[in-house]
DNA sequence: ATGCCATGTAAAGGTTCTGCAAAGGACCAT
DNA sequence: ATGGTCCTTTGCAGAACCTTTACATGGCAT
């Protein structure tokens, strides 16, 4: 099966080698010129990874990729001009796969990709489908819904994202950096307690049972309870 | 708890900086000087990611690779120098994560560690429930809990910790600062009874048998004891 | 036996983490 | 503006935990 890669690149003569190359090389090529019609593309198309670069003519790519991780675990590697090394940290922390510097061999592009692609298909062994359940919870993820014994619970957008998050992972422990991360969209800083007043409003919506339905692992994060 | 960095360089000074800057990093780290050492503890699996020097005194860093791959998907960063474009190309063909071209910047190091780190943490949520038995010990990786017939032992981050390596080399002596530095993550320094007192708490958690199942090698460390 | 050193463990000490209420601030619609 | 909703910050209290201290025990060499 053909990989399907997006192409978010402003620089026409680039964009289309690239993508001439990664044809060649088996891929399925998607194309946009700036961030605006990159993002619109990434969030509906589908595709299998993004290729994006941070100096764009509307929208920065970082932002493009913020944006894009608040909705999506898709991945993402970022391209960019050399030697720009606050660019890449951030990028890394606004939660990049991979960076790599212009201008960039084509065969390493290609490498690198397949590794992600690689990691991301050996881990990732099931779809996630658009309604799943947790016991007597109810996730309808295109509405951004959750059930409880098929009553709507009243969530905001951020206690939507966590719950999300610990119920996909229902049974793991997730740590408090990475719930951060992926519900809230930033790094879990010193001192900042927000994660800890959501999952406490979390718990109260939720209702008390004898034991709380999440978890606290000490030092670590927090846990979705897993009935049985 | 912390990731564990496997840190695999000959070179002493380098492999020491990147040591020390990773500990204050939160990251656990684990050293070997050359690719035998490495492999055996990345087999020993009692590390989340490795970094991988690619020239080493014996075994190229790229056979190293290979033989990991053929066990395990453990994420793997190579580490080379720069502009050795053949062995970066190979490297990733032979399923490396990432490749850091030498002298590198530790900050961009820790950020691509934790690229990895996060994606594999997230994919890992559809993996199937890695578990090990030891008798009538079961230890769930991904819920960090170690059931003693089918109860779940109440155990504290440290407690879990050290059960886990003593338990993974089951049958072996661990010592104490191998012990120290893998569970607790740092330097066993004179007069610290720290290990002593964990060890005790979990002896009594596991109950009291006959004879320990933590057994004592004095003036060396701990084991635990395989039955039959 | 004697002394030294490693170990076992109870209890105390101190640190860090967490829960939660309340207040502050940002944003949006009216 | 005004009010409402939501996210974040602040502060405190309590809990859980790790470490230290102190003393008892036991092994080992001399």
């Amino acid at each position: 099966m053909q990989n399907r890669v997006l192409l978010v690149e402003d620089d026409d003569e680039l964009r289309e080698l690239l993508a001439r190359y990664l044809s060649g090389q088996g891929f399925t090529v998607r194309e946009a010129a700036n961030g605006k019609d990159g993002l619109a593309l990434a969030l509906g198309q589908h595709c299998d990874i993004v290729v994006l670069d941070i100096m764009l003519p509307d929208i920065n790519g970082l932002e493009v990729l913020r944006e894009l991780r608040s909705q999506t675990h898709l991945p993402v590697v970022l391209l960019t001009a050399r030697g720009d090394e606050t660019d890449r940290i951030v990028g890394f922390e606004v939660g990049a796969d991979d960076y790599i510097p212009k201008p960039c061999n084509p065969r390493e592009l290609v490498a690198r990709l397949q590794a992600i692609l690689r990691r991301v298909a050996w881990d990732q062994k099931t779809e996630v489908k658009a309604e799943q359940r947790y016991g007597d919870l109810r996730i309808e993820t295109n509405h951004r819904r959750i059930y409880q014994n098929d009553e709507a619970l009243d969530l905001t957008a951020t206690e939507y994202e966590i719950l999300q998050v610990l119920l996909a992972h229902a049974g793991s422990v997730v740590r408090k950096t990475d719930l951060m991360q992926w519900a809230l969209g930033r790094r879990l800083e010193a001192f900042d307690r927000t994660l800890d007043m959501h999952i406490s409003n979390l718990r109260k919506k939720l209702g008390s049972d004898d034991s709380p339905r999440i978890e606290t692992v000490r030092g670590l994060g927090y846990s979705y309870r897993v009935s049985e």
